[in-house]
DNA sequence: GATAATCTTTTTCATAATGTGAACAGAGAA
DNA sequence: TTCTCTGTTCACATTATGAAAAAGATTATC
């Protein structure tokens, strides 16, 4: 996998490596929220629990929150307000989000007959765009079991780190650290950048058991109109289905082709 | 339409009611995000002409959202991160929003050959959740061109109005007036007042182009399990293919029907 | 049903934290 | 070069904070 110099005509920050001043003010009310968020509803006092300042304090950011419409409060408890949802949808609209896409991953699904996922790429880690498996029952998209992945111990984000150069990834890896996930986990830095330099000479990254017991699978790194990276494809499923020479040598060709048209889609949209 | 006493066992506010503090760094911070999500991407340059505050402010502002992920940075314009888009997903699981809630409109919208709407009640305006149009080409949701609409406008929201206490009512309309939107809006309160006292004999409430020229609906409230109103229900179309009599008498029953349903469907949600 | 107890929210106010803008510095582009 | 745009520094003044108290509101207890 060759580094993707994009000659920094392409500038986006790794991390979001602020060098500036962050307001305190405005971090703890999106804490608040975020707070309010999963855990679908807090009370002043659950919240007087989690957030280490007054409760007269957490009442100002409180009011502010709902002056501004982000929240609304039911029976004494806060909510977070259907106009979040809205804005959320609305955000997603610059995504590759669409049917298009996800017709493709369903189609990666079904060749394959394993798990594909669509992730997008953002502030050093993958977002769950889109993911399904062929194994459902329906067929429809299930409720994601978890939204944000790490790069160090996925197929897709070995990939992307794969691509990048040895500068961003450090800033990535400093940022969020490579936390275990699994037994096969690569916690240690040194080994990670060994691994990723096996890579130079395919087109693909695998996972084996790194980020879940008994699941392996192969990833790539999807990329924008101007060569940036924009998420990742991946595809696989327990290990007893797949040994790792299958994956590589069956399941390849088909995710390479689902990347592609992924890529197709991106050039459609601009 | 009888007013509806819910006994302050349920206490929504109708309003954000608050008296308390407000942040002002949060209400500055919220307010760029918002310009950026509703601009599809703005510069530093951009959002000094449209913020009153400095840029090395703005900047501060821009960082924090940024560390927050809130925000991505790509060639110097700012814009709305995908993780937005995820926790607004999240938002919306506690909203019915759902297949069955889509085919009940859906439904409604075939039955009548007309446009029908659910919306969402919230903070005294209605949030657009799921529309459709029988006479579309393809028949799937097709970009929503308005998000939030006013009550006293809507057929929805002057059901909705309708069955509100007077202070309740009165709370709404000093928020946020009487905008002229139509030839025929209602912008008098007393005038508003005399019209909903009209439905009191009513089960709906009837909009005659007071939204748009030429834009016939009727509309009715949707209850929750605890009597609050969840949002309303509205059908209707151009005035030529309906007259108001055609509209309260042919498609008022389904109506009531979809009205029903979307009941049924939060009562099986609890 | 009355009283007590608990929880939420708004006050006030003194203090300290922190957000702000002007000026400055740095990076591209013309 | 000069111009434009972005981002940082720093002194100052705004503003968020927490403690305490008190008022509402709800729940528990007798």
């Amino acid at each position: 996998m060759k580094k993707i110099i994009i000659d920094r005509e392409y500038d986006t920050d790794m991390i979001g490596n602020v060098t500036g001043r962050r307001l305190k003010t405005t971090e703890a009310s999106l804490e608040i929220l975020r707070l309010i968020l999963e855990h679908d509803g807090l009370t002043l006092n659950e919240l007087d629990g989690m957030v280490d300042s007054s409760k007269s304090s957490i009442c100002s950011h409180l009011n502010t929150l709902l002056d501004s419409r982000y929240l609304i409060k039911e029976n004494g408890t806060y909510y977070v307000s259907f106009r979040l949802a809205l804005l959320g949808e609305r955000a997603r609209h610059r995504y590759p989000t669409g049917e298009d896409v996800r017709e493709i991953i369903d189609r990666l699904a079904r060749a394959t007959g394993q798990e594909a996922n669509f992730t997008i790429f953002e502030h050093g880690r993958l977002l769950a765009c889109y993911g399904t498996s062929a194994d459902e029952n329906a067929g429809e998209s299930s409720v994601r079991y978890r939204s944000e992945y790490h790069l160090h111990n996925t197929a897709a984000g070995k990939a992307i780190l794969g691509e990048l150069e040895r500068g961003d990834v450090e800033a990535i890896l400093d940022h969020w650290g490579l936390p275990r996930e699994s037994e096969e986990t690569i916690t240690d830095r040194d080994r990670l950048f060994e691994v990723l330099d096996e890579y130079e000479s395919k087109d693909y990254a695998v996972v084996d058991e790194e980020f879940a017991p008994g699941l392996v699978a192969i990833g790539v790194p999807v990329h924008g109109v101007d060569g940036e990276i924009v998420g990742g494809v991946s595809v696989g499923g327990p290990k007893y289905q797949n040994s790792l020479t299958k994956l590589e040598r069956e399941l390849a060709e088909h995710l390479f082709t689902a990347a592609n048209e992924i890529e197709s889609v991106l050039r459609e949209e601009v």
